[in-house]
RNA sequence: GGAGAGGUGGCAGAGUGGUUGAAUGCGGCGGUCUUGAAAACCGUUGACGGUGCAAGCUGUCCGGGGGUUCGAAUCCCUCCCUCUCCGCCA
């Protein structure tokens, strides 16, 4: 959510921030029902002082034993009138809510402007020592190698619940679990953060809070019956964590972070890029969130980026940032660094991860505010979450860096405390 | 699923139709005392909106929504949530 005052004073930045994160900007007519509220709250404020002022006289009167009759019936027509332009307020209001529930965050001043994906800029890159971008064999993709050892059934989970559900099966299980592991450790014995295990149905308000509804309400599993909604990630249950409340100061920045199963619907992006893990409804993920003072939140993006290449590093897996361009932007983030590692079966680079600041546009949402220590007025915080990785695409290229020309698949130094086995074939 | 209790400020917790935006306590802030700190004592301390250069004026808010009334934290309706007991259950 957009400061309503911000947009009353730039109007002009707004629209254009709008644009070009290729969103629809409904400004003009925001602020048209905003000075329509105005009016009609200076109208309706001073008959409300009136009345205020008058039932006070009645209390005193009848306390006093005297007639009140004639005032009383005056007052009702007031009351009547009260309540015509409140109806109309509320009306507005609604209405206005609506159309700011539909305003997406503006972009940072340091994002690239651009219209799509391809205008994005490469940040950095990273490769292991000795790594070629040439295959010196023919290297096998995930879903060959996953059918080859038995370690992944693609079918049966389309079988059991619908393509789009992998399968797990056996060291494949193992490894998947050991990733998981591996990195809620890292993170939480190198980098600060303290571990949240969420549910995995959250409810309406938790999802509007983090900006999934209502733009992307299409793309979200729901159950019906309770208006329960599989989570898309586990920043919706972690950031809402703080939905409504009052933080200290002294205790920012908090940082969590916290496995959960993820569900998509990815409505409308079938055939493409829809091989094995390519595009999945469910996956795993370790997800980062962090609640910070706004002066601090662009310095704790760039923390939230090293955080997680710590596990590609250590992993061994190539990987370059880059910075998503203003078309590219989620709707609620300002800026925002993808992570992509290399699959060498593929030839092209995955998205493993998003690291995103919100600035204060979701703790907006879900009022989520600090209140400093100098008794000065409560802030919004910022909020900030990052995947510390998705295991599905990280998966992708784990696997098909990590095969020898036989075909077998070596396991990462670093997981194999958590596996107890070093290779699969 | 059945029965009951309850949702009030940053927190805890009074308050059942008329200066109650709300007692009291804790916490926060300022001060007195102290070499310093603690304790004690005194004072102060809600959020959000409208208007104004400002001082100020003003409105709304006691789980959400609706209603009764000249006037609602207080009465009525409805929804949500939490807790306790019983039943069922991984």
């Amino acid at each position: 959510m957009l400061d309503l005052k911000f947009i009353r004073e730039n109007p002009d930045k707004v629209k254009e921030g709008i644009k070009n994160k290729n969103e629809k900007d409904n400004v003009d007519e925001i602020l048209s029902l905003d000075q329509k509220r105005r009016t009609n709250l200076q109208k309706v404020e001073e008959l409300k002082a009136k009345r205020n002022k008058v039932s006070q006289e009645v209390g005193r009167l009848k306390k006093a034993g005297e007639n009140a009759d004639e005032i009383i019936a005056e007052m009702k027509s007031v009351g009547d009138g009260i309540k015509a332009l409140d109806d109309e307020v509320r009306e507005i209001e609604e209405k206005m809510n609506e159309l700011l529930a539909w305003t997406c965050n503006l972009p940072h001043d340091s994002v690239p402007v651009g219209r799509s994906a391809d205008d994005n800029v490469e940040y950095r890159k990273w490769l292991p020592e000795g790594f070629s971008f040439e295959n010196k064999f023919k290297k096998l993709d995930h879903v060959e190698l996953g059918r080859k050892h038995n370690i992944l059934d693609f079918e049966r989970g389309a079988k059991i619940s619908g393509s789009g559900f992998p399968v797990y099966v056996g060291k494949g299980a193992t490894l998947e679990r050991a990733l998981i592991n591996f990195m809620l450790d890292l993170h939480i014995s190198q980098h600060n953060y303290t571990e949240i295990m969420p549910p995995f149905l959250v409810n309406r308000d938790s999802m509007k809070g983090t900006g999934q509804i209502p733009k992307l309400e299409e793309d979200m599993y729901n159950c019906e019956k309770d208006d329960l909604f599989p989570i898309p990630t586990a920043e919706v249950p972690i950031t809402n964590l703080h939905r409504n409340e009052m933080l200290n100061e002294e205790e920012l920045p908090i940082n969590y972070v916290g496995y959960s199963a993820c569900f998509r619907r990815e409505a409308g992006s079938y055939g493409k890029d829809s091989k094995g893990f390519l595009r999945v409804h469910q996956f795993n993920k370790v997800e980062m969130v962090k609640f910070v003072k706004p002066e601090t939140s662009y310095r704790e993006l760039e923390n939230l980026v090293t955080d997680a290449e710590d596990i590609l590093k250590a992993l061994n897996i190539p990987y370059r940032i880059i910075t998503l361009c203003t078309g590219d932007l989620s709707f609620s983030a300002a800026k925002c660094y993808d992570i992509e590692t290399w699959s060498p079966a593929e030839n092209k680079w995955l998205e493993a991860s998003s690291c995103s600041n919100f600035e204060n546009f979701q703790a907006r949402r879900a009022n989520i505010r600090y209140r400093k220590a100098n008794d000065k007025k409560p802030e919004f915080v910022h909020t900030l979450n990052g995947s510390g990785l998705a295991t599905s695409r990280l998966m992708v290229s784990l696997l098909e860096n990590n095969q020898t020309e036989d075909g077998k698949i070596i396991v990462p130094e670093v997981l194999r405390k958590y596996t107890n086995f070093d290779i699969i074939g």
